[in-house]
DNA sequence: CTAGAACCTTACGTTACGTGAGATGCAAGC
DNA sequence: GCTTGCATCTCACGTAACGTAAGGTTCTAG
C-alpha cells in the first residue's frame, strides 16, 4: 500500500522537479505542504500532489507562477480568461519572432558564405536595416522583399555594383559645377531607372526611402551620399527630362 | 553646423532610449561615453553614437548585452557565429512555442463557448493532455490530431459521450463476476472498437496510451478506470475472440 | 542669485529559481 | 549512547536588463 505522506526530497524526485522549487513554491504560498514536522520538516500529502500535478500542467502552458496563483485561487472563470489572454500575447509573440528570424535569415544569406572577416560590413548592413525599418512599414518590406526575388541574386549582385560607381560618377559631375553636363544627365536617368527597379514603381516606398535618407544622416553617409548630392541629381535629372 | 558632443538626456531623446539603459551600458562598460565634465556629467562624442546605433542594431536582432559585447570587442568572425547560433535558438523557440501555441488554442476550441463555471473541467483536461504528452510523441499527437479532424466534431463528442456509459456498463460485468459473460464481451468488443477509433489502429500508439495508463494512476482514475478493468476487459475481449 | 531642469550615485524590485553556506534532524551501525 | 552520513532546514546572493525612486549636485535661464 502506497503512503500518503511524502518529504520534500520524494516528491521532487518523483516529479522530476528540485526541493528548491518547491521550497520557492512554498516561500510564496502557491503550494504550502499541509504538514511540517516539530522540526519543520515538509510533509506533502494527497491533496497537495493533486495541486501540485495542476500547477505543473499549467507551467507546461507557460503560464507565469503569479497567473497559476489566481487560477488556482478563484476557479471561477478567470483561469479560461488567463489562458486566453496567454495565447493571444503568445502569438503575437511568435508573430515578433518570425519577423526577427526573417532578418536573421536573409543575413545569413548574405553572409553565409563569404569567409572573409566582415563582421564590418555585417554591422553596416544590420544598421542599414535597422534604419530603413524604422521608416518603412512591415508591408512594404513585404514588396521589397518581392521585389528582390523578382530581380534574382544576380541583379541584386549587378545593382550593388553599380551603385557605387554611378555615385562616384555623379560626384564627380557635381565638382565640375552647374549646369549639370549632358552626361551628368545620362547618369541621372541612370540612378532614376535604378531606384524604380529598387522600388518597383511604388512611390508610397520611394516616398519611405527619401524620407530615411533625410533623417538619417548616417544612412547616407554610408553611401557616400548626402543632400547636396542629391540635389544635384535632381537638377540633372529635372534637365534630361526637359530636354528630352 | 551640429555639435559633436551630446549629454544623456539628448541622446536619450533622440535614440528613444533612456538615460537609465544608457547608464546601465555605461555600467556594465557597453558604452561608456568618452568624456565626462568636471561634475562627472557624461558627454557622448560621435563615435559613441556609431558605437550606440550599433549596439540598438544588434539589440533588435534580439542579442543579449553579452553577446553585443563580444561582437563589438573582437570584429574577426565572431559576429557571424553569434548571429548564427542565435537564429538556430530563435527557431527552437519559435518551434516550441508554436506546440505551445496548438496545444492552447486545442484548449480554446474545446472551452471556448461552455458558459458555465468549466475551470474544474478546464483543470482537468490540461492535466490529462500534459500527461499524455510525457508518453507520447509529437508525431504520435500529429497523428492523434489528424485522427480527430477525420473523426469530426461529432463523432467526438458521439465517443465522449459513449465513453463514461461504457465504461459504467463494463464495471456493472465486472461486478458479476467471472467469466465474462455474453453482454460483457459485447461491451468489450465495443471497447476495442473504440480504442481502434481512437488510436487510428496504429498499435505503436495504443501501447503509448497503455504505458500512460499504467505508469499514471491519476489519469485512469480522472475517466473511472483502473488496472482491474482493464484485466476484465481484457479476458472479456479474449473470450469473445475465441467465442466467435 | 535663484528656481527649476538635468544630472549624479546608490540601491532595491522584477522572474523563477540555482547554488552555496552553515545549522539541524533522522535512521543505522558500533 | 555515539558517531556517521544523508536529508532537511533557513538565509541569502546571483541571474538580465533595466524601472523606479531617493537624496544630493550641477547647469542654465531669467
Amino acid at each position: 500500500m502506497d503512503k500518503s505522506q511524502w518529504r520534500v526530497g520524494e516528491l521532487a524526485s518523483r516529479t522530476g522537479l528540485t526541493v528548491r522549487t518547491l521550497h520557492h513554491y512554498d516561500q510564496i504560498g502557491l503550494l504550502r505542504p499541509s504538514q511540517r514536522t516539530m522540526a519543520g520538516h515538509r510533509f506533502y500529502g494527497r491533496e497537495d500532489i493533486a495541486r501540485l500535478q495542476q500547477i505543473r500542467s499549467l507551467r507546461q502552458l507557460g503560464l507565469s507562477l503569479q497567473e497559476i496563483a489566481v487560477c488556482l485561487k478563484r476557479p471561477g472563470s478567470s483561469a479560461k480568461d488567463i489562458l486566453e489572454l496567454h495565447l493571444t500575447r503568445l502569438q503575437e509573440q511568435i508573430r515578433l519572432q518570425q519577423q526577427l528570424c526573417r532578418r536573421l535569415e536573409a543575413l545569413a544569406e548574405r553572409f553565409g558564405d563569404s569567409e572573409g572577416p566582415s563582421t564590418d560590413d555585417l554591422l553596416k548592413t544590420i544598421e542599414v536595416m535597422t534604419m530603413f525599418e524604422k521608416y518603412i512599414t512591415p508591408e512594404q518590406m513585404e514588396k521589397l522583399d518581392r521585389r528582390r526575388v523578382e530581380l534574382g541574386e544576380e541583379g541584386i549582385k549587378a545593382a550593388e555594383q553599380e551603385w557605387p560607381q554611378l555615385i562616384a560618377a555623379m560626384r564627380a559631375e557635381m565638382a565640375k559645377g552647374e549646369p549639370p553636363s549632358e552626361r551628368a544627365q545620362q547618369l541621372s536617368r541612370r540612378w532614376m531607372e535604378l531606384v524604380s527597379q529598387f522600388t518597383g514603381g511604388d512611390s508610397g516606398l520611394a516616398q519611405s526611402v527619401r524620407t530615411a535618407y533625410e533623417q538619417e544622416p548616417g544612412l547616407a553617409t554610408q553611401f557616400g551620399l548626402d543632400g547636396q548630392l542629391f540635389a544635384f541629381v535632381g537638377k540633372a535629372y529635372a534637365a534630361a527630362k526637359a530636354g528630352s
